[in-house]
DNA sequence: CGCGAACTTGATATTTGTCAACTAAGGTGG
DNA sequence: CCACCTTAGTTGACAAATATCAAGTTCGCG
């Protein structure tokens, strides 16, 4: 079974093997969507409900004047907009970089989840809360860390979220961003990022060369980042003994 | 009625004659909370839901070394935890900076609310996702903007927030927080604040003086800060003419 | 093999931080 | 009502982090 979202569901809520089965029909119809392409663009009152199943997708907010902030990494098993109907128009967009494989979900199919499966609405629930509490240690990232720390911390980050999903190989992941990205999401500039790359690639903390991250001694990297996975709220699962640090 | 719970939710869902009066009822009992105390401190799995009906909280990160980085600003009306029952432990606080009045709500009357009240439960839904899009402005702004715009439009995103339930008297509210707040807030430093507001003030933008702000011409804030206030998804009511920029 | 996108570099400017001292304001006890 | 005391706000000199601009260089892909 590799359906990520189930995989990260599991983390969230306790689910039977009905509940497993119903998320796998769910992902059945999947959908490319090519590079620099928007999923789910500002203004919009999206019709569907759109998850991520392979490839990165990212939340941002473009200004008048050119600049772009990403506010959100969103990967495998990530929705991307699960509850904005709620809201009406979507006040940012959901795009690519390199592009991304996802599932387009009827908001009625939410809705029949919603009503008939307490254990997957639970889960949602979480992951909605998990994904603001992420936010949250964004803003402390932008707030109280040197753009070196960022980045470690991001990459800390994404370790863990991706290893949940079975992206983890060994020390290193898919990290398929430009620069250019990476200081949209930072709040930093691509030259800025790119010498503070060369910095902690000096300091052997991390490399990332052609689309991929490695990290040499991830239990360092955490220290240099101040990394605590506790705002991922990540249920402890039995049979599972290499949540954070273990290898894969 | 200056139940601000009950104003600032009619922004959210249209609600019924009863609806307000079970809402009422459910604010009834207050309790005050002194300066510079925590409401709800982080690693706590809280037993009642927290809503601010007078004053300002926050919501925090406390790092190891002192720093603090500030996520929200919860003003009257504002809920501080509706949801955290679900993720267990909390990942930050929720604390005073000059004290406010709060109301403990048990998580069972939460629970009553959304089993028998939909329109309650879809205002909650609201006001969550609401206070996401906030966390989302707030990180657009500390990555895109200098500290003199981060302030300015810090400032009219409580201008707005503020008028929705009452507190704004002309051209300027009552804002209990120190420089220090503001500067962990927006992720600089107090002397830095304090030079930028000095900025502000000179421009004619802004001043603030013994816990008030005022804004002489809102128009010209606004402009300056690039502020929209489409992320806090107020809906148009009928018979209010005056919600972003006309007098109280 | 060539072309465009992504990455890299150097020189310099701007924003913001640090430190340390000082002033102003508000509250409390005598 | 004043003296005191604590907290908040202000200032100056200087340092560090990050931005800007403009020109390369490398990489991946067709």
């Amino acid at each position: 079974m590799s359906n990520p979202l189930i995989m990260k569901l599991g983390y969230g809520a306790r689910l039977t093997g009905d509940d497993r089965a119903v998320l796998q029909d769910l992902t059945r119809r999947t959908r490319r969507v090519a590079r620099r392409t928007d999923i789910s663009p500002e203004g919009e009152r999206p019709e569907n409900v759109h998850l991520v199943v392979e490839g990165f997708a990212c939340r941002y907010k473009a200004l008048t004047d050119g600049r772009r902030q990403i506010m959100a990494f969103l990967v495998p098993g990530d929705f991307c907009d699960l509850h904005v109907a709620i809201l009406g128009e979507m006040d940012h967009s959901i795009g690519t970089s390199w592009g991304c494989t996802i599932v387009d979900i009827p908001r009625s199919a939410i809705e029949h989840l919603t009503a008939h499966h307490p254990r997957i609405t639970r889960a949602l629930w979480w992951a909605t809360l998990v994904d603001e509490g992420t936010l949250r240690a964004w803003l402390v990232n932008m707030g109280q860390r040197d753009a070196d720390r960022q980045i470690a911390h991001l990459v800390c980050e994404l370790l863990v979220r991706l290893r949940i999903v079975g992206l983890v190989d060994e020390d290193s992941f898919e990290f398929p961003m430009t620069q250019d990205d990476l200081a949209d999401t930072l709040g930093i500039t691509s030259v800025h990022v790119n010498r503070v790359l060369q910095d902690l690639r000096g300091q052997g903390l991390l490399e990332w060369r052609s689309k991929r991250v490695r990290i040499p001694d991830v239990a360092r990297l955490i220290a240099f980042a101040e990394f605590d996975p506790k705002y991922l709220h990540l249920r402890r699962r039995e049979n599972d003994e290499r949540r954070l640090s273990g290898t894969s």
